[in-house]
DNA sequence: AATTTGGTCAACCGCCACCTA
DNA sequence: ATAGGTGGCGGTTGACCAAAT
């Protein structure tokens, strides 16, 4: 298939946009809407291409659009759901009213992935030889804040919304379709054998697409175990959550059960 | 004061999925 | 079934600015 040529003719503007040309885009917008964004620039009189207006209007121009830095509590939630969902910032952006994909991206890079990497556990902590790998995940620690809530995010489509990131719980794909229980029993527990952790650089398994199901019912009683790493968290963190002291050989995980049958609630979009 | 370095962010590019004929 | 058109997405770039040297 050959691609339509975009931005290739000449004459098409490139660059910043001008505020006159802003304005003949909102002004185009509000009386005619977007119905086409190729045949736009031609009818509303901008020598752009029809990406570039399309691009323009959803992420800077687009009245629901807030700006201004983001606080604290959306650089949280970008955190986490980034945890859940990956570099799917569309998806992202999609659960943070007033945000686009492009600012979260932005944000994400310059900002985020910086106060994740200084989140540094203990030079003596074991986990810490294992996890030398600075791809890894490290932002357990929302995990470990608000476990109720991986629960209970929807994905795109109905799922578990357990997360295909690549810190997405240990399921194999066909263990989750079966598991798409209604509600979640969340519960928390340290594991201490050192399998959960393998040797390899990238210890997380990878959950394919078909991880995500439509299947919201399932019956019979079985229970399934799920669980969330968090071993970027300062060991003291950790213990002050549980409760108790970790012993060194302990790994730092999550322990959720899934009980099928029972009723998931998920949030609204 | 001039230059370099690093951070930020708007915009672009290329790919892909979906839809329609 | 296939080709072409379109919109959407994620990765990347480059202009701009401020801080550091």
């Amino acid at each position: 298939m050959v691609r339509a040529p975009c931005c290739e003719k000449m004459g098409l503007k490139k660059g910043p946009w001008t505020p006159e040309e802003d304005q003949i885009l909102i002004s185009y917008i509000q009386s005619n809407g977007h119905g086409n964004w190729r045949a736009l620039p031609k009818l509303a009189g901008l020598l752009r291409c029809g990406k570039s207006c399309r691009l323009r209007w959803t992420n800077y121009l687009r009245p629901d659009i807030k700006r201004g830095n983001f606080t604290r509590e959306e650089e949280d939630s970008i955190i986490q759901l980034h945890e859940m969902l990956g570099n799917r910032w569309s998806a992202i952006a999609a659960r943070l009213p007033g945000r686009t994909d492009n600012e979260i991206k932005n944000v994400w890079h310059t900002h985020l992935k910086k106060r994740l990497k200084n989140y540094q556990p203990p030079q003596s902590s074991k986990r810490h030889s294992k996890n030398k790998d600075s791809k890894a995940p490290c932002t357990s620690q929302i995990a470990l804040k608000s476990s109720n809530n991986f629960s209970n995010i929807k994905e795109d489509g109905p799922g578990l919304g357990l997360g295909s990131g690549p810190n997405s719980p240990q399921l194999s794909s066909s263990e989750m379709s079966t598991v798409t229980a209604d509600s979640l029993a969340v519960t928390m527990g340290i594991s201490n054998s050192n399998d959960q952790m393998d040797s390899s650089e990238n210890f997380i398994p990878e959950i394919d697409e078909s991880f995500w199901t439509d299947d919201l019912s399932t019956s019979g009683g079985e229970e399934l175990q799920v669980q969330f790493p968090f071993h970027d968290m300062k060991q003291e963190d950790v213990e002050m959550d549980v409760g108790a002291k970790l012993e060194d050989d302990m790994d730092f995980w999550y322990n959720v059960f899934i009980k099928s049958g029972d009723l998931l609630e998920l949030p609204e979009f």
